[in-house]
DNA sequence: GAAAAACATTTTATGTTTAAAATATTCACA
DNA sequence: TGTGAATATTTTAAACATAAAATGTTTTTC
């Protein structure tokens, strides 16, 4: 078992050297490819618009469901805690943009939409943002576009078989 | 003129139908599949070895130069702010797992090593974490991890041109 | 029908992250 | 030299994020 596993005879020392195997220098890549994609996209819409990134995602979910979310569907679908979205959600109901109604058959939830103000401020922001994601990713061909939708779908594949 | 000009309900919803290109698809799949890793791992580090994703980079970039770093070279590398680095440095120092040491010729500079704790620690924790990470990535073929490298390179060279 | 479980959200406490200001040191150069 | 620009780091303030507790509502179950 130790000699058949051990590989070939890489102790720990040249584990650290040759440590970064595949897997790891992928996913090293990923991250900072991402982070790098990320950041420029919040830079800018801070710049442009004075508005943060989760604020803008908070706007975007809503302008996909004209009729509304609640604070819960938000949460889930940007994938953050419930107090993070109510934090948010204050923030943008003080300046207008969204608007928080109760549901007429359930008093525990919140209907969230999108004020006038906020569709239009939106629809701005949106321009411009697709434009800045092209910028990033509009020069990849199309089989590449492809192969990277394609891996990442493998991936969230795998790692959604994990978490449990 | 508001009840029948008012209704263009429909160029909007048919802007967010079409509004989806190729290229915000793909950031928003990339971006998803990406958190998606990150959070795993976050969570299995600090469930199992109480650290935080943040603090595990720290430690990884010192790992790989036994020489040490400054502030500056690991807020570069880390790709976050010389705050950031600086109130993380302030924990890892008083847990005893790395240690500063002024610079010689630079009194500005600070020299910054795992200590003897920081290593073992670390080693520990990497093997784990490049396990982790290979059951989430290490299911790609040959071909897949590639394609995917070389893309990620692609986009990266194409942001790192915008930047300036 | 009342107690218990489940649900939807907010509040609280803690910690992370950033940008920007502050501090201190070194370098450039007229 | 001596003044200003550049460098290295820390501090500060605000936004973001989470987990856990608290609040109020609905549904289940006996």
């Amino acid at each position: 078992m130790d000699s058949a596993s051990d590989q070939a005879g890489l102790d720990h020392e040249s584990r650290l050297e040759h440590g970064d195997h595949q897997a790891v220098r992928l996913w090293l890549r990923l991250l900072t490819c991402t982070n790098l994609v990320e950041r420029h996209l919040r830079d800018r819409l801070r710049k442009e618009f004075d508005i943060t990134l989760p604020r803008f995602d908070f706007m975007a979910q809503l302008a996909r469901e004209p009729k509304g979310l609640t604070m819960g569907d938000l949460s889930q679908r940007m994938m953050v805690s419930g107090g993070n979205v109510s934090g948010i959600a204050v923030q943008l109901e003080g300046e207008g943009l969204i608007s928080r109604e109760p549901v007429p058959g359930n008093r525990r939830a919140f209907c969230v939409t999108l004020t006038r103000a906020g569709q239009k401020r939106f629809a701005e922001m949106a321009e411009a943002h697709e434009a800045w994601v092209t910028e990033c990713l509009g020069n990849l061909s199309g089989t590449e576009t492809e192969q990277m939708m394609s891996v990442l779908k493998h991936i969230k594949h795998d790692v959604s078989r994990i978490e449990p």
